[in-house]
DNA sequence: GATAATTGTTAGCCAAGGCTAAACTGTTTG
DNA sequence: CAAACAGTTTAGCCTTGGCTAACAATTATC
């Protein structure tokens, strides 16, 4: 653990743009986005099978790889993982459903990613581009931002 | 290609939360995030040498470590693949500078990730939060969003 | 009901991004 | 100036999340 930097001024005087912030909490944010994406792929799944359910009926493997854009394979190791993780339950070469825990996540992460949509189609944003970037911001968005985010959305809407 | 999906009605009536969008809308969200991840992490490299170089000088490897919250060969073995990329220029044991290229990536990542922020924080989400958001949504925010985004916050200081 | 088409699984490959341990270089200091 | 220490690199390991190709099972079609 080197402290080599805080030998030097702290809080640099009259550099352009913020300071840098205290490694510390440097380091937290980082860290923050590493466990973010470590949970991501597997959320996004999980919502996806539980849309897929909600709008169809069922979730297969090959309507999942179509929408995810990615290949039956990868779809079909992916579910091996979920199962093992006890977020889905399934039978081979049938459709899929969700356990508990994994209506619990569905659900959750669902709401989130409502929240962020809702948000930015409230700010201005274009639907489809909208789309895009709440599919990228929602597992990034700290149950703080995302309160702000939905009363913003709300006062939006009733102006 | 399966167009299974298809023959059932496409926008389904009275469900509760938006509709599943089309094939390949969908497909293409997914597909941004993917994008995104692959360049996010070296973006993330050239914005923190920027700003070490930037506030304090130089940019060595330890420093890199510390604020990552990583190990010392990880970064050295990042640092190789800057190199590669022809976004840093190193010799061994010295410290790093960034090319012309690596420049402009740090430059652009830096005006991004300081317009997230202080759109975080002109929204009211608390300093340490935001920092945190700002870090994990900056790779997710189109530029059309970012654009939004900027002037909200302009506004917001002059009311 | 046999065969074709679709869907699902398995095996084996690859790159990225972590890690630890060990070797090496450069700097500081007794 | 030699030894100790701090910083850097290398080697080798692991997990994730992609892929293709080959095979297996289910479903559709004639």
């Amino acid at each position: 653990m080197s402290d080599h930097e805080q030998r030097h001024t702290p809080t640099p005087p009259g550099h352009s743009g913020d300071a840098l912030p205290p490694v510390e909490q440097h380091a937290q944010q980082y860290e923050a986005v590493r466990n973010a994406h470590e949970t991501e792929l597997i959320e996004d799944y999980v919502e996806l099978i539980g849309d897929l359910i909600r709008h169809r009926g069922e979730a297969r493997a090959a309507d999942i790889a179509n929408r995810m854009a990615v290949s039956q394979a990868t779809v079909s190791k992916m579910i091996r993982r979920l199962n093992e993780l006890g977020l889905v339950t399934s039978k081979p070469y049938r459709s899929l459903f969700l356990t508990e825990e994994g209506q619990k996540m569905a659900q959750t992460s669902r709401a989130r990613h409502d929240v962020v949509l809702h948000f930015l189609r409230a700010l201005g944003v274009d639907d489809s581009t909208a789309r895009i970037d709440a599919e990228g911001m929602e597992h990034h968005v700290s149950d703080e931002t995302l309160t702000i985010m939905q009363r913003f959305t709300e006062q939006q809407r009733t102006p």
